[in-house]
DNA sequence: AAAGTAACATACAGACATGTACGTATGTGA
DNA sequence: TCACATACGTACATGTCTGTATGTTACTTT
């Protein structure tokens, strides 16, 4: 919120850094609250503590903030909720930490961003469409990939083809998060419920751990 | 696409009745893929085959027609899905039948309408934001009571509060529904075991029907 | 410490969309 | 058939946003 503190004197390398991230946790909460089109850059750098003239020298444009956050959440989400689930061995418990991590991942208010862009660009041929499907064209096939390993164990039932589930896992998941929007203690449970349910699997046993094991809850 | 066929004489009730359609249709196939935001009204009329004059002389503003469009898609909603689900004694089995009638209800293109005016207009004050609250409130209310109802005789497992529950059952229901878009034959079951699971219910039995007994599956 | 460069602010031009005023055509009632 | 109302098209005024050009402040280098 608040710009650079006068009077510290600091490297022009941090200091264009801060800006930087700062600027694009701005853009992030934007577009996770307005979308692209609604998105102002004169609010995005105001709420920042910055005016357009240093988003305009760190972004060429709308576009390359945009997919700048694209990428600076992608690469958040896979660090805390991808990279943690990927480590399961077994497919089935790998796709229901997945479902818990995510949803303590959606806690915060940067979580909407994907999924606005998402059904903004849907459809249409722009960069900023095209950044998204870089960053979620490989989840689809790696976890696909997963549910047809877990189809041939018979440690789920078969269904669809492997992609079209993960998608509609994936769109499953967005729906419970977004809806419930981080509030609560139930949103975890209720995240793997859902997606249990698309899977074709029973209810969790009540006992279960709610946290993944291997991976951390949530690390900023 | 076209505009009224020349040389047929018609009235002027009939006339107007058939630019209204004509223009609410393009209207809400464009909020569904743009959002309001990106919505050109120009582009509205055009696709409709009107100019923006005619669009004017029909509704005041673009608020007005995002506002008629929110209110045209939900009552195509309750008569398609909404009523017939209703209609079930068990609430169980009008929760999954909700399910089922809404994945049929997203195969057609007007689907994105409300998932997209939501994300858009979550948490502000707008006239538009009211409109969705109004069609969408009513639902967390009934669809709430029935999940406390269904906990009361025991066929659902306690959880979150009955609202909170509602509230992740379409949001789920939105998600999956939404990830598929309507392409299918396996969207009905894919939205029915989504839900069951953010229920916390087990898979249904692969016999079971597919369509909902009482209600029609989408008359248009 | 002074010159030079990077970071940022301010001022301006162009594009685009909404909303309005007004003109034209088509249907309606006496 | 003639006066009138309604449906629709066209032209313009206004505001807002992006993107660029230029000025000012903070840091770096010699």
């Amino acid at each position: 919120m608040a710009a650079a503190r006068a009077g510290e004197r600091r490297t022009q390398a941090d200091r264009r850094a801060r800006t930087r991230s700062a600027l694009l946790e701005s853009a992030a909460r934007g577009l996770s609250a307005h979308g692209y089109a609604n998105l102002s850059l004169e609010r995005v750098a105001g709420e920042a503590g910055y005016t357009r003239g240093a988003l305009y020298h760190q972004f060429a444009n709308k576009e390359e903030l945009a997919q700048a956050v694209v990428e600076w959440v992608g690469e958040t989400w896979r660090a805390e909720v991808g990279g943690p689930a990927s480590a399961h061995e077994d497919p089935v418990e790998a796709l229901c930490a997945l479902a818990r991590a995510h949803a303590v991942y959606c806690r915060r208010d940067i979580a909407g961003v994907m999924m606005t862009l998402q059904t903004e660009f849907s459809g249409r041929d722009h960069p900023v469409a095209r950044a998204l499907e870089r960053n979620v064209r490989p989840l689809i096939t790696e976890w696909g990939g997963r549910i047809a390993q877990a189809r041939e164990s018979g440690a789920l039932p078969p269904g669809p083809p492997p992609e079209e589930m993960a998608s509609a896992y994936f769109g499953t998941l967005q729906g419970v998060t977004i809806a419930l929007a981080g509030r609560s203690p139930h949103d975890v449970r209720l995240a793997e419920g859902a997606v249990r349910g698309v899977l074709g699997l029973p209810p969790a046993a009540p006992g279960e751990p709610l946290l993944t094991p291997p991976g951390r809850g949530a690390a900023p």
